[in-house]
DNA sequence: ACCGGCCACCGTGTATGCAACGCGCGGCGA
DNA sequence: TCGCCGCGCGTTGCATACACGGTGGCCGGT
């Protein structure tokens, strides 16, 4: 009888909108639809083999999540942010990034912090073996469990959805030579400080651990000045 | 070629979907659609004067905003957070606030912070006559300003979606005799802090004034205790 | 009288058709 | 040669029609 962590399952059966939906969003942050890329409704009707229709309701459900752009009259395009949109992103992901820790510092169960620990033993191996796509696909689950244990829908909710915004972004972050170990290197410390339920210090070390992530974003984004924000 | 604030304007002209949509999160948010409410697609057409489908579209872009609850064959009704929810809601957007006043007490431009004065003189004059009404408005355009001076757009986003959503469970907030000089007094505070360049006062001004200490925040995260505003 | 299954109504989901708007190209004039 | 205007095409926006699923009530059985 214990309540579901989303007490609301909306999904009893997915209609065909949502199912392309998520489908297209799972494309975008994958990066097989690039940013700017056009979303013709007729053509993705052809390639879904369905009508306009349930295309069009998918799009519109994916232009208030920012992953995609509708302009009225002239369709869509896979959203493409400025650098300096991205940069204030990343900016707010930290803080919401900080904020969970900070109350997993404090509020975490026993429970899940065996499951912290167990996440970071299973991905120091996936380090010492150099699995990047592996490591890639734990780090998702790693930060899932930080808001997890924050113990805050809502909070989940938004960090989720401005982490799933910053993907496409973040693809080829960890291809940077050393950026898994040291990518690593600051898990441990923010699991660390939330084991002895340091709250600051969990926070602190999840905005450096972001910080440094936006960093080297910008420097594989090329050589513009880092101070966008 | 200086940078307009928001570099889109993606409003060339509303479609009729749009305004739907519009007119809908509006009564939602005034509380002329009470919460639990049925959205009824042919009816809401008629009342429109429009067909169901872009109802429809309506709908399916106030679903991901939170507004509507969508279920998928059972239609749409207005959303009814309950109270755990409304508690998590309150906890990040007292957050949120806190981040931009910090943001602003940092980086507010001169020009921003007459601004924040000459909203807090009105709205003093406000309070000496007793207008709640105006003094409803004028408190959102306080926390707007706010949030622009924070200098982050995507935080201005994501700071008015939570206080639109939150809302409607807080229009008799100011009803009570002393409420409005005590939330005046608090701006009044919140201003200080920031005009003096105290991030972490002004922050912490905020959260006071939201009403979520962090006492109250750790509290909740272990027990879930139903203390909504 | 209570319970179970059946049936009909209501509402949503999807398909199709038509009209309007935006865009690009070609022609005309300066 | 360059710029402006008008026209045609493609795409989106909206309306209408049909099909599927869900819900509630009715009826027969126990």
């Amino acid at each position: 009888m214990a309540a579901a962590p989303p007490p609301e399952s909306p999904k009893p059966r997915p209609t065909r909108a949502e199912a392309i939906a998520a489908q297209l969003a799972d494309d975008i942050v994958a990066g097989r639809l690039k940013p700017g890329a056009a979303l013709d409704e007729a053509s993705l009707a052809a390639q879904f083999s369905v009508s306009r229709t349930p295309v069009r309701e998918a799009l519109r459900q994916l232009a208030p999540t920012g992953l995609v752009q509708a302009v009225p009259r002239r369709g869509c395009v896979v959203a493409v942010p400025d650098a300096a949109q991205l940069a204030e992103m990343f900016v707010v992901m930290a803080e919401l990034e900080a904020m969970a820790a900070a109350h997993c510092a404090m509020a975490m169960t026993p429970h899940e912090r065996r499951g912290l620990e167990r996440q970071i033993a299973s991905m120091a191996g996936m380090v010492r073996a150099g699995d990047v796509s592996a490591y890639r696909a734990a780090n998702v689950a790693f930060h899932h469990l930080i808001y997890a244990g924050a113990h805050n829908g809502y909070l989940t909710e938004i960090a989720t959805a401005t982490r799933r915004r910053l993907a496409p972004f973040r693809a080829a972050q960890l291809e940077a030579p050393d950026r898994m170990r040291k990518s690593h290197e600051e898990h441990v410390a923010i699991v660390t400080a939330i084991q002895r339920g340091d709250a600051a210090g969990a926070a602190a070390a999840l905005r450096a651990h972001i910080g440094v992530t936006e960093r080297t974003w910008i420097a594989m984004a090329g050589s513009r000045r880092p101070d966008a924000a």
